[in-house]
Formats: C-alpha cells, structure tokens, sequence
DNA sequence: CTTGACCTTGGAGTGCGGTCCAAGGTCTAG
DNA sequence: CTAGACCTTGGACCGCACTCCAAGGTCAAG
C-alpha cells in the first residue's frame, strides 16, 4: 500500500525525490554509488521509477535514521536484493551499531556534564584572566547521569572514565 | 605548572606534536587555519614553540571534545588572547551546544529504540522475504528512554516525536 | 663525509554525503 | 513556433579536519 499511486508511465527523476523529500540530483547520485538500481528508461531516455524506487528510497531513508552510513545500506540492500531475508546481516549491523550508539551516548552524557559544569562556574564579571589550559575551571571526577531505557537497559557515567586528558 | 619542561630552544613542532598527542602536519594545519599564532623561529627557519602552545593546544583539544568546531574554537580563542574573560562568548557557545546536545541525545534515544525494537522483532530463521519498505517490523509509538542528569535534570523520549516518516 | 632523521613550503588528496554546473535534448502550454 | 520547464551526461565543487607529498634545507652521530 504505496501511498501515493504511481503513473504508468512511471516517475520521472524529480516526481520520484519529491515524493520522498530529496532532491532529484540526490536520487541520481545513490544511482551512481549503487542504492538505487538502474531504472527504466523511456524511449528518450528519461528516467521512469515504479513504486519499488519509493520503497527503496524510504528504507534508505530508515536506515539512514538509524545512524547506518550508505556503504552498510548498500550492503543491506544487496542482501535484501538476493530475496534472502536480510535480518541476518542486518542483525549485526544493527547489534554493532547499537554498541556505537551507547558509546556515543556515554561520551556525550559526559560532555553534557562536563559543560554544565563549566557554565555553572561561570563568574558574572569578575574572571581571572586567562588561565592557561582552562578558560575557567577544571572538571572533578564525578557521576554524571544515568540513562534509563525502557527495556531495562541502564547505563551510568562519571565525567572523568569518559573525557580522559 | 605544565608537565614537562621546555628546553630553551624551544620545541620542535613534531615534539610539541608528541606532547600533546598530534601530529607535526595537524599543529602546522592549525597554525595555517588561525589557532595557534605563528611561533618564534630558529636563525635556519624550525619553528619554536614555548609552554604557552602546550596550554593552548591542550584548550583547543577540550574544547574539542565538548564538540566545538575549530572555527568556534579559534572565535574563542581570539576573546582570550585580548586578555579579557573570554567567559561571555564561552557561556553563548556553551548554551547553544548544550541544546544541540541535549537534541542530539534525545534523537540517538529514539534511534536506540527503534534499533532495539528491530532486533527483538528479528525471527529466527523464518522471516518473510523483502517487505517492501522494512527489513521487518514497524515500530510502535512508545516512551523510550528517560535520562536522568544528576544536575536535576531530566530528558524522557518517544520514538515517533523524533523518527517522523 | 655520509647517512638518516628531522625541518621547510605549497599544494593535493581523503572520506562522507551530497550539490551544482554546462551543454545539450525534450516536452508542453499558449 | 517559441518559451520555459523538464530531462540527460560527466565532472567539478562544498565543508570538515586532517593527511600526505615532493623538493629542498639542516643537523647530529659515526
């Protein structure tokens, strides 16, 4: 059920990218580096899409969401393109970008406190000028935030594990 | 106090390079881009560096990890070398970053979710072949993560407010 | 005196994900 | 029939933060 029926004499370029919300020189260029597959053509030698190519782009367009970079989507697609399921693949795409994912959240808990530390320390007007190596105060070791996800999952940081130097 | 001495001649680029955990071709770059000011040079043209590039290059990596960009960086850096409080412009920087951050952090929650929610869903060795548009499951709206900052606040996440499409 | 490790410069290349351009062909409304 | 909006291609360019290169000068050890 493709929201939006496709003419049959299929969509050019630009009609395909609006539909999905890129430009038509974005949908050309995942051609090029092997995403999209090379359309129909028309006599002329205009670009026609089926709905297929809307699919594709939105799954692109998922998987980019998620964090996945257009080399790990190509892969994906490939897989997905043999009629195989492609869960298997993407089950460790995903379970490695899950781990990069929390890393990134780790570090960025971290640098969240590292800040407001830092804005917290700031003096109305009356700053010591420049203190080399800081440009106001140091940070001490301490626990910073705890994420709480609903399936259970839980992780704490502390400023120093994570913002080494 | 800065960890190690420097001799009187001088640091050679690639030993202040060392020293901080660079390389002699990033310490040249940012002296092209406007970070660090030119050094004192050698009668035969090697540049020389005092304690004061240690600081600064050790600044620049700080601020780099709160993610500033080089180019915020160097705006900061310029407030400083007047001699006065660079903490105005810093506490504008800061603010700014940390609700990008805190924006950041929410999306890569809801992205978390979406992963999890997609490799719980993955059958074992029957999955459907190629639906168009998933790999597998649709996700559901539904709370996903609470953060919880141990400045008091705190950050609950649904998947669909920030995954639109 | 030679060898090899450093230093200098300007400029080019990298990876990522596009974005824009020129020169030409096509299609449609008026 | 013409204007203007589309389409085609190959290739150049963007921002970011480096990273590498070539061609030449310098310096310390053996």
């Amino acid at each position: 059920m493709t929201a939006t029926t496709v003419p049959a004499r299929g969509l050019r370029v630009a009609e395909l990218a609006e539909l999905v919300g890129l430009s038509a020189d974005t949908v050309r260029y995942y051609e090029r580096v092997g995403l999209l597959p090379p359309p129909a053509r028309t006599p002329v030698g205009y670009r026609a899409y089926d709905a297929g190519a809307v699919d594709r782009l939105r799954f692109i367009q998922g998987a980019q969401r998620l964090g996945l970079r257009l080399r790990d989507i190509a892969e994906l697609l490939a897989v997905r393109d043999t009629g195989v399921c492609a869960c298997e693949p993407a089950e460790q795409l995903l379970r490695r970008r899950l781990a990069d994912l929390d890393a990134q959240m780790a570090r960025l808990a971290a640098v969240r406190a590292q800040m407001v530390a830092m804005v917290e320390a700031i003096p109305g007007a009356d700053c010591p000028p420049p203190t080399p190596d800081t440009w106001c105060p140091p940070t001490p070791e301490r626990e910073v935030m705890t994420m709480l996800f609903r399936d259970g999952f839980a992780v704490t940081s502390t400023v120093t594990e994570l913002i080494p130097g």
